[in-house]
DNA sequence: GTTCGATCGTTTGATATCCAACAATTGTAC
DNA sequence: GTACAATTGTTGGATATCAAACGATCGAAC
């Protein structure tokens, strides 16, 4: 008996992908996004995005940094944190203070429930950072990291 | 003589990057986010991004394929390619017809031009590659690319 | 045949992001 | 001190993405 081609529920065809399966780019990209989305769910709760979530820790981390500083350490343009901050500062999850010495800039820091929301948004992280070591593996885990690390740095 | 802090020019400070810095989502993302960038600014001539690039190959790859099967393929949502065909289509890079027995498909494959666009932005990709080759280390590169499709399989 | 669930591509509405240009402010050089 | 360049955060315009809902169509079960 002939194999059926077997693709009619939920259809998933085999599709070449050509020069792009050995893409580092491609998969780089790929592996970003899943990665992304099993985060987003995992914090679906509470309702905060990764990249939320990495403003909130440099400024848990940095108090009185200032949104081009964040902007800077999280690799996003200073214009796509108005919004974020603006959403932030409103749910009092930030503070927002204009400085004396320097009246361009604001400093930045978190409020008790700043604090609050970002320890439990750690635990996601937590529980998703176990999730990715599993499928990595411990023993390559160093290397890995270190390499994104360096494409991030010299890539530019 | 005391070190003058030099935080003048482009003022980069030391930032504190906390749990951030250990963590292979956020790594990951800058890592892809800077690979995007280094790879749009080779191409920019060219003028096409990153994801209209993996469509061009998939869709020259696999003539005949549809939409939804280029979205999974590519790791979107089939919405996020409503405009971008409606664009290469406009510009005449990719051709769409309907079929017989499926009225609800569309079949694409790439025009003529859509090849020799798809062949010049091949030869952005072979120097990104390189690029980023370089950074990694052919030593590591199987390793990398293969817990990057890990990634992508298994975290969903 | 008819009915009902599944699939295809689109629409709509929401975020996230970039870039360029801007006003306010600062610092430096003269 | 004044003039000019740099910096901060915002605005405006563009693109890319998702998710949910939709109409059209198909296929399978009856």
């Amino acid at each position: 008996m002939v194999r059926k081609k077997k693709r009619a529920r939920g259809g998933a065809e085999r599709v070449n992908y050509g020069p792009l399966a050995q893409w580092i780019g491609f998969n780089l990209r790929m592996a970003q996004e899943s990665t992304f989305q099993a985060f987003s769910h995992l914090s679906k709760e509470i309702g905060e995005t990764p990249g939320r979530f990495a403003t909130l820790t440099l400024i848990g981390r940095n108090p009185g940094i200032s949104q081009t500083a964040v902007s800077r350490a999280s690799g996003r343009d200073k214009s796509s944190l108005t919004p974020v901050l603006e959403d932030l500062v409103r749910r009092r999850l930030v503070a927002r203070k204009r400085t004396d010495h320097d009246r361009r800039t604001y400093r930045l820091s978190l409020t008790a429930d700043g604090k609050q929301a970002l320890a439990r948004l750690n635990k996601c992280a937590k529980r998703h950072e176990r999730n990715l070591d599993r499928i990595i593996g411990m023993r390559d885990r160093r290397k890995f990291l270190e390499i994104l690390k360096k494409i991030a740095a010299e890539i530019g």
